[in-house]
RNA sequence: GCUGCUGUGGCUCAGAGGUAGAGCACGUCCUUGGUAAGGACGAGGCCGCGGGUUCAAUUCCCGCCAGCAGCUCCA
């Protein structure tokens, strides 16, 4: 065996240090300044702490505060930090996992006491405390017996949980700071002092290994950046976040309510029922050209049809059921049971399909009372719902008309590319295992054939069929699912769907249900976020505010008001009695697109004075020019 | 559903064991003002609901309802 090995560097430098040399003095070695940057080393595609050695030939790279990797090392090492920190102020804490996630970490932990949102400053500083010490970490491997006894030594249920669920053989590596030992993967920074911008963010409560019937940890949220700024800028990201809800943002702007009496059950406003009937008018627009036909279904049914669906078997605990006349009746919870009535409602013929039924039919499920949570999940809600009826052939097809009306929706409302995600069959399903394979693998191969990227989530598909889910993310990168793809070949069974094909045989249709804003309901809130209620002009319930200078134009600003309102304007005249710089301030917080400031130089020239959302005042222009100004806008849904 | 927190006029929020306040909004009057808050006066509250402790509860305790954060769930 040769005494060196050779590590290839990014830059296609080739060093041949001894076997077994360390990464860190690796790192020093190439350069000192690079020793006292790295924070972690990408050897042959796997992220490493920098103590652990080389034994082999290897691509190396130094990881630095500038790649993107440290910024995952730095989140999970300030885990360990807090896990410290709390370990100081309360010996007897217990410790579950304490990963990395999207916008930084948390620890789950068992406390002899609830924490108060006070506790986490007296935390944090002990996390700055340990930080300072700037404590080296190093790692070790131990056998799983000398695991369980470090976990029975600590009297850390969790901790023996984990390593009991690691393989007989495994070689289990801890990490040490300071006093504190953790179980832990890695990889980790070289020391606490390479943790510096973090913050404690709140306290909830989760259940151990995510099962409702096991016990319940304290959660700590926080988050850690290589850098100062963007440890801020995410701070600020949040802030934003909150000036953004939709559940403020539909008060101020007077478009929904809430009542006790009717609880997460929203209450449309005028001005909010004319954004949710204008959406639906804007989807119904597209159904002509997409090949679609609306129909109306009941709304409440005898409880046999959800048990023929499967539905009453899957979800009743969800469901709304009322009796009478000694019979069962259940709440619509979906539209697809109504639509496959229909479809069996006469012979059917090849020549009808696809057959695509729309139907914004109001739904109502029984959620939870601690899942729901303002506009974004509600218990009566309608879809822009579709079920597509069809020969297996069809199906690539059918998938593709769905892709472009989708494109052409996300296109017209301003929405971000969404990430595509397909969901494979779930625990608890229907269907036979063929039926099921059948209905994945045409899945796969028809975004395969569409050439559509996707991340797969095994096990989240619906009960009766694969799923593909859009999510998009808002302007201030989060996501949200809305557009919803899923492919059905158990209804057609479960109805003893049938249709006459043109070879003279009797066939099974398959069915694909569809939703592109998904909720109307959930579609506002996430809308309302997207655009912090500054909805684009061809949505907004008033479209043009008149403001009169004084009282004097009044009837100059109402004829005007008047002008617009005939030409398919939604306009308000403001003829109270309020100073015009009120008027101003409060058409601009209603976030009114137009703001039309008329005076008697106006009136005298038949001018309008126009004050832009967003862009201040634009100076006067002729009545004419602005109105075709306008109407050009609305058509271009600009 | 679970853990924790919250619930005071339409809205945003102070408050304290001795029966309640501000700003905005609202009403009336004055003001007729040129691009983000003119002024005066006024009306408006079962302090979420039900129990308990207390001479006295909106305030403390318990239960319920609703909301918020997170977990679990989401056809």
């Amino acid at each position: 065996m040769a005494a060196t090995i050779r590590v290839t560097l990014p830059d296609g430098k080739v060093l041949e240090p001894e076997r077994g040399v360390n990464l860190g003095v690796l790192a020093r070695t190439i350069a000192i300044s690079l020793g006292k940057k790295a924070i972690a080393a990408v050897v042959d595609g796997t992220v490493m702490d920098l103590h652990r050695s080389l034994d082999a030939d290897a691509k190396v790279r130094f990881v630095t505060e500038a790649d993107p990797e440290a910024q995952d090392v730095v989140r999970h090492s300030c885990a360990h930090l807090l896990a410290q920190a709390v370990k100081r102020l309360y010996p007897e804490a217990k410790f579950g996992v304490g990963p990395v996630i999207e916008n930084g970490f948390y620890y789950d932990m068992e406390l002899p006491r609830q924490l108060e949102p006070e506790d986490l400053e007296k935390i944090e500083a002990e996390m700055k405390a340990a930080a300072a010490a700037d404590f080296p970490l190093s790692r070790s491997v131990l056998s799983r017996e000398a695991a369980l006894a470090w976990a029975n030594e600590r009297h850390d249920p969790y901790k023996r949980e984990l390593i009991e669920g690691l393989a007989a053989d495994a070689s289990i590596s801890f990490y040490t700071q300071g006093e504190f030992t953790d179980l832990c993967t890695g990889p980790h920074v070289p020391s606490t002092g390479r943790i510096k911008h973090f913050k404690l963010l709140s306290i909830a409560g989760a259940y151990w290994r995510g099962d409702e019937k096991r016990p319940m940890l304290q959660r700590i949220y926080g988050t850690a950046f290589v850098d100062a700024k963007s440890l801020e800028e995410h701070l600020k990201a949040r802030e934003e976040a909150v000036r953004r809800d939709h559940r403020k943002v539909g008060k101020e702007l007077g478009l929904f309510m809430f009542h006790p009496l009717a609880p997460a059950s929203p209450f449309f406003m005028p001005k909010g029922a004319w954004l949710y009937n204008a959406l639906i008018a804007y989807v119904r627009s597209l159904y002509v050209e997409f090949g679609y036909q609306e129909v109306i279904t009941p709304q409440i049914f005898a409880t046999e049809l959800f048990k023929i669906s499967g539905h009453y078997d899957n979800y009743k605990e969800n469901m709304y059921f009322t009796e009478a006349e000694d019979r069962e009746f259940g709440v619509k919870p979906m539209n697809c049971p109504a639509h496959a009535l229909m479809f069996a409602g006469k012979g059917r013929s090849y020549r009808e399909l696809p057959l695509r039924f729309a139907d914004f039919g109001r739904l109502h499920r029984f959620e939870r009372s601690g899942v729901v949570a303002g506009l974004t999940r509600v218990r009566t809600f309608a879809q822009d719902d579709g079920h597509i009826f069809m020969a297996p052939e069809s199906i690539g097809a059918e998938i593709e008309n769905c892709f472009a009306l989708q494109r052409r929706i996300y296109k017209d409302l301003g929405l971000p590319d969404p990430t595509v995600l397909v969901g494979t069959r779930p625990a608890k399903s229907v269907g036979s295992d063929e039926l099921w394979k059948k209905a994945e693998s045409t899945l796969f191969e028809q975004l395969d054939r569409l050439g559509q990227k996707y991340t797969l989530n095994p096990g989240d598909g619906a009960f009766y069929g694969p799923k593909i889910d859009f999510q998009v993310r808002d302007a201030i990168g989060r996501a949200w699912q809305l557009s919803t793809f899923q492919l059905d070949f158990n209804l057609g069974e479960r109805f003893d769907l049938h249709f006459n094909a043109q070879d003279g045989t009797v066939k099974r249709p398959v069915v694909v249900h569809r939703a592109m804003l998904g909720s109307l309901e959930r579609f506002i809130g996430v809308y309302l976020e997207h655009t912090a209620g500054s909805l684009p002009l061809w949505l907004s319930p008033v479209q043009v505010k008149v403001v009169p200078v004084a009282e004097e134009v009044l009837p100059y600003a109402r004829d005007v008001g008047a002008r617009l309102q005939a030409a398919g304007l939604r306009v308000e005249v403001d003829d109270r009695t309020d100073k015009m710089g009120a008027k101003i301030r409060d058409a601009s917080l209603e976030k009114v697109p137009y703001i039309l400031v008329l005076g008697a130089r106006e009136r005298d020239t038949g001018a309008v004075a126009v004050r832009a959302r967003g862009a201040g005042d634009q100076g006067a222009q002729p009545f004419e020019a602005f109105l075709a100004r306008l109407l050009g806008e609305v058509a271009a849904k600009s």
